[in-house]
RNA sequence: GGGGACGUAGCUCAAUUGGUUAGAGCGCUGCCCUGUCACGGCAGAGGUCGCGGGUUCGAGCCCCGUCGUCCCCGCCA
């Protein structure tokens, strides 16, 4: 016989009753009848109840044995009597008769229990991720992530793409996010950086000739966590494509998506080809360039009926080149005063002066700012929100990029607020026409707004006699339920656009040489038009496994503030390795 | 870097308006219990109320500071 196990805790049924059995397992959960004594084995696949009889002389070892100690269990497998099976579990119809208990591994008390879930600090939970790992929860989760992962392999190989590995070593890029930076020992000086994204290389792997890649891609990035957002790393589906259009990506990404979401989510969802929303368009109506669209709230602008309005708070914005936007929600009129107090506060909070709004109640519109508006212009934003009886209109006016957050928040609070999300679909979209260049308020200069190697739209002639800030890029972002899972682009592959596009963004032709010399050379030496996408791994299985914080989905994440606290890193090294790789702290002053 | 929420037993939480010895459930320890499946019963241990200072006759509660965790803004093409 196996010394551990010849079968699993999942495993045993009605048709194994009368076999000798062995099974290891965690201790569960006792219950303990003094003479009797029940024990619910766990492992991986299972629960099977074992059953200790008073003749037997491990009893009395088996009632002092912790919760989540490890033991082996030899016993025959019996049938439970007809009052006793329990229905609610796969093995329910049976039990295990123990005849041998061989305690492998003692457990001291725990600081807290896997069979309570969702309970202990975040902070414990991360300390002891191995516990919070055995949890049928996180458990659970964390092997929905492999099946995604095995999906996405198998679907993106169906499509005819190759995996590829691409270094972990590599070098620092100025573009993007602050990088990792890995130390030298053998150039005294000088750093590798860990990958953002695999992008050059992928790129680089198109000029090779691979026509199609794709990796289960690590990117770092040295930049603080948000709910969705693990700090330091994360995984992305990397694709690259050769000869494509933004419509050939589309419809490779619409597939592997639409199936991996088909596949683990009973969810109704959008049926490719999703929704493509200009990056303008995105903007005003959901004040975000990621636009839950389960949200049934469309911002409006309103900025021209305000333009010749007495209401001058609003008009100056507008005359220093400002908006007005009108956020129209249906049948909260009867809300509380303190309904609109705190949502005023909250738009405060976001940088916003205030929070205006119109009530619509009582066959009259009622507000704060009612006696500064003309009939006309009551009239003009009640045919612009298809305001009725029971609706507001709240508003916001601001120059165009914080009119924007701050009314996109405001959308998204009403919707959590007001209970408006579907918790049942998937809405997906695709947000098209990204501008090439964007104007950088702290450097006063213009600068990429995304990817520095996407392809400006009109080409060459575009760059030449366009303002830069008009430009569009073929770049794109894929969108569900309002998380972005991932940005693409069709790529530049000739070296005169590039240059051109850096000239613009402020680099000089050396610079870019140096920059970027790996690729553009390779530009030099015939490049195949090509595009390509990354969407989020952790997003994807956060979004498929209904949680609402991506470190649920990652088997060992880091804390907010980028430590691990199980392996306790990052940490200090010992002086020889310091001095190996030529390096002396500057360290901040203590306290402050 | 900024804003917000939270911090009471190992864990989840309670503690009236500032008022006696800070409570409950789970867990832990001991005892009882032969059909439970969140078993049940009895008893017990366990607290620097995050930390420091202040106000007060008196602070878990009020004030100031500080630390920690999470959420958000900045940041993340």
């Amino acid at each position: 016989m196996h010394p551990y196990r010849t079968h699993t805790c999942g495993e045993l049924r009605i048709d194994h009753v009368s076999q000798t059995v062995r099974i290891s397992g965690w201790v569960f959960r006792k219950r303990d009848h003094g003479q009797l004594l029940f024990i619910d084995l766990r492992d991986h696949y299972g629960l099977t109840q074992v059953v200790i009889h008073p003749d037997k002389a491990f009893l009395e070892d088996c009632q002092r044995v912790r919760s989540e100690s490890v033991i082996i269990v030899t016993g025959k497998v019996v049938a439970r009597s007809q009052d006793t099976i329990n229905e609610a579990l796969p093995t329910g119809r049976i039990e295990v008769m123990a005849e041998s208990v061989t305690v492998e591994s003692l457990a001291d008390p725990l600081p807290f229990q896997i069979a309570v879930e969702d309970d202990g600090p975040e902070e414990t939970r991360l300390k002891y991720r191995f516990l919070d790992l055995r949890r049928d929860h996180l458990h659970k989760n964390i092997l929905l992530r492999s099946q995604i992962i095995a999906s996405l392999r198998r679907r993106m190989i169906g499509h005819g793409f190759t995996e590829f590995q691409t270094p972990i070593l590599t070098s620092s890029s100025p573009e993007g996010a602050r990088d990792y930076l890995v130390p030298s020992r053998v150039h005294p000086g000088k750093f590798y950086a860990l990958p953002q994204a695999p992008q050059q290389f992928k790129q680089l792997l198109m000029v090779a000739g691979f026509d199609r890649y794709f990796q289960i891609a690590p990117c770092f990035r040295d930049e603080d966590a948000r709910a969705d957002r693990s700090p330091g790393e994360f995984y992305q589906l990397d694709l690259e494509m050769s000869y494509v259009t933004q419509d050939d990506v589309f419809a490779v990404v619409e597939d592997v998506i639409h199936g991996v979401f088909g596949e683990f989510s009973k969810l109704t969802m959008d049926k490719p080809p999703f929704t493509r929303i200009p990056y303008a368009e995105a903007m005003v109506k959901y004040g975000s360039d990621k636009p839950d669209l389960r949200i049934p709230i469309e911002i409006r602008d309103v900025s021209d009926i305000f333009r010749a309005s007495k209401f001058n708070a609003f008009r100056a914005v507008v005359d220093k080149g400002g908006v007005v936007r009108a956020i129209p929600v249906k049948g909260i009129a009867g809300k509380s005063r303190s309904f609109f107090d705190k949502l005023v506060e909250y738009a405060q909070s976001l940088g916003s002066k205030g929070l205006a709004y119109l009530v619509w109640e009582g066959g009259v519109v009622k507000g704060p700012i009612v006696k500064f508006l003309s009939e006309d212009e009551i009239k003009a934003l009640a045919a612009c929100g298809d305001m009725v009886e029971g609706d507001v209109m709240f508003f916001v006016s601001d120059m165009a990029g914080a009119a924007n957050k701050i009314s996109g928040a405001i959308r998204v609070k009403l919707g959590a607020d007001l209970e408006l999300i579907p918790k049942d679909v998937f809405r997906f979209c695709w947000i098209v026409d990204f501008p090439m260049f964007e104007y950088d308020e702290e450097t006063r200069s213009i600068g990429f707004s995304h990817n520095p190697f996407s392809m400006p739209q009109g080409g060459m002639k575009a760059l030449l006699e366009q303002d830069p800030l008009t430009i569009k890029a073929f770049q794109y972002d894929i969108v569900c339920n309002g998380v972005e899972l991932s940005s693409g682009a069709i790529r530049n592959h000739s070296p005169e656009l590039m240059y051109k596009a850096f000239e613009i963004a402020g680099y000089p032709p050396d610079e870019v040489d140096k920059r970027f010399g790996g690729m553009i050379n390779a530009f030099k030496l015939g490049a195949p038009p090509h595009g390509g996408i990354a969407p989020g791994v952790d997003r994807m299985v956060m979004l498929l496994a209904g949680e609402s914080n991506i470190r649920e989905v990652i088997a060992f994440p880091m804390n907010q503030k980028a430590q691990d606290l199980m392996m306790n890193a990052p940490n200090t090294v010992m002086d020889k390795q310091l001095r190996e790789l030529h390096l002396k702290l500057d360290l901040p002053k203590e306290g402050k």
